[in-house]
DNA sequence: TATAACAATAAGCATAGCTTAAACCCTAGA
DNA sequence: TCTAGGGTTTAAGCTATGCTTATTGTTATA
């Protein structure tokens, strides 16, 4: 990799800049907030490094001298563009959001939405992890995450997005090809999709209902997106609802029975609790919230 | 005036841009010869100035956030070129030379050749005074003055350029108009040409010839070169050769008489002893002298 | 001739910016 | 699973950069 040499004190050269376009080192001076005499002695600096006199100190005016003057125009374009940048960088509020989003929140209400977020909020920038790691929110691995779970969390600030309950959810044609419409007993004879993750959930729906064990195939799949999409064509399912309610509107699923709850366990946004008034974090919350209840 | 605002410290931003283009503290703290732990803490400092997130630090890695690298590319473009311009300045060896040349010299050996000065020697920017201020070689006022007297000055180190003789030149056809050929004495009956800074020149060469007082119009002017561009038409002059030499062989003055010389004082280079070895210096000084012999 | 304006210079102080040393954190390799 | 090692962070403290104040010098302007 290549070094950089013959690099002045990039101080030192915005001292020359603003002292060249006032042509005083007094005008300089007053700019910079700070003396006159601070101005000449770092200027005199940037000519001993440069080996090069870059003013002529007339009594009342300070002028250029040839080789000073040529240096300026480029070094103040530099300097200027500097000046932009930075300044659109801080006038435009750029805030850089850390979210980690359990995957399910993330495939139906986020993800799909980025872009008219991105239009409303176009100064905050979000970094959206959507796996399952378990994020750091107080090491600051990540400024909100999007859990499922019941409150309060050790130390963090919470907010409820949504009420949760669950349904079950079957291919199109399942209902009546298994008769399950108000015989939710025929879901033995049904293809059933499990989760590895949580392998608890047909069991307790069983228990609910009073129903014997499940006879017919099973299917295991690791994570929740993959057993619902699974569930669009392989077999039954237990879905987080309101989270597919677009699937079943759009008759990408069916849905037999009502759905039950609210369960115990909710969609909760949490953050560091000295973040609860920050105001990006609320805009982005508040987004959220509104997206889930659209789905209700 | 405007003033700028939002400027960060620069100096970070050259550390920003270091460790940007390693990605990686470490390496950019090499390039910068300074120590990782440095880097760190100035990095920090900008993102707290700017109030945003410039890095992701990972583990082992560097990443930028979205903003980081946004504002990156754009800083490093002006870095790049503050680096290429100070490069270009210092390795251009450009050097500014402040000359002081009474304006004989100046009018009749430097500003014609300048041209070709610098052709040979791109990297020299010349700055004339050709007035007849006398400016202050040990004050810095100038770097090199040529003068016209005896050696040696005060505190200076001084080089002989040419021998001066003093000759008298006047209008084409005043010699044969005034019998001037062979005859000094003719003087007396044609229009001399005097300047009020030397007046003493006349006198002088009358009393040489041992001629009586000059009879005919007088004319006054102030300074040497409107005493000899005076030459050209109104009367005679005492003209400084070699300088004149060009415009005696070009037929714009004629000259009767044979040149009397060499006179006591000369053409001197001076400069500050101390600069003695600048080669700056000696390469302008040996140009003059070789365009001074020239004239001879 | 006095005055005011601007720059240079000297001396000394405050703190930005660095170093050192240690801790931390993660990954790669045993 | 453990260990070694590379890279970053943090804390503490030192040094020299970059400043201030005060004074001097110079030259227009009144």
């Amino acid at each position: 990799m290549f070094q950089r040499q013959n690099i002045p004190n990039l101080n030192l050269l915005r001292i020359f800049e603003a002292a060249g376009r006032h042509l005083s080192f007094k005008a300089a001076a007053e700019e910079l907030f700070v003396t006159p005499s601070a101005v000449s002695q770092q200027v005199k600096a940037l000519e001993e490094q440069l080996g090069v006199a870059l003013f002529l100190r007339k009594n009342r005016a300070l002028e250029f001298t040839a080789i000073g003057k040529g240096y300026w125009l480029k070094i103040h374009l530099y300097i200027e563009g500097i000046h932009q940048t930075t300044s659109e960088l801080i006038e435009s509020g750029q805030k850089e959001l850390a979210v980690s989003i359990m995957p399910p929140v993330a495939n139906r209400v986020v993800l799909p939405n980025l872009n008219s977020f991105h239009q409303r909020h176009p100064n905050i920038n979000l970094r959206i992890d959507a796996s399952l790691k378990n994020l750091d929110i107080l090491k600051g691995e990540a400024d909100v995450a999007v859990r499922f779970g019941e409150a309060p969390w050790e130390g963090l600030a919470h907010e409820k997005l949504s009420d949760v309950s669950i349904q079950v959810v079957c291919p199109p044609g399942f209902t009546e090809q298994f008769q399950l419409q108000g015989n939710p007993d025929n879901l033995k004879n049904a293809p059933l999709i499990h989760m590895s993750e949580r392998p608890e959930v047909w069991g307790r729906w069983f228990k609910d209902f009073n129903l014997g064990a499940p006879l017919n195939k099973q299917h295991f799949f690791d994570d929740y997106p993959s057993a619902i999409q699974a569930a669009e064509s392989l077999g039954a399912a237990i879905a987080l609802m309101p989270l597919e309610s677009k699937l079943v509107e759009c008759g990408r699923l069916e849905a037999p029975f009502p759905a039950v709850g609210p369960i115990d366990e909710s969609i909760y946004a949490v953050y560091r609790a000295g973040n609860a008034k920050d105001e990006t974090i609320q805009i982005f919350v508040q987004w959220l919230k509104e997206e889930l209840e659209q789905l209700q």
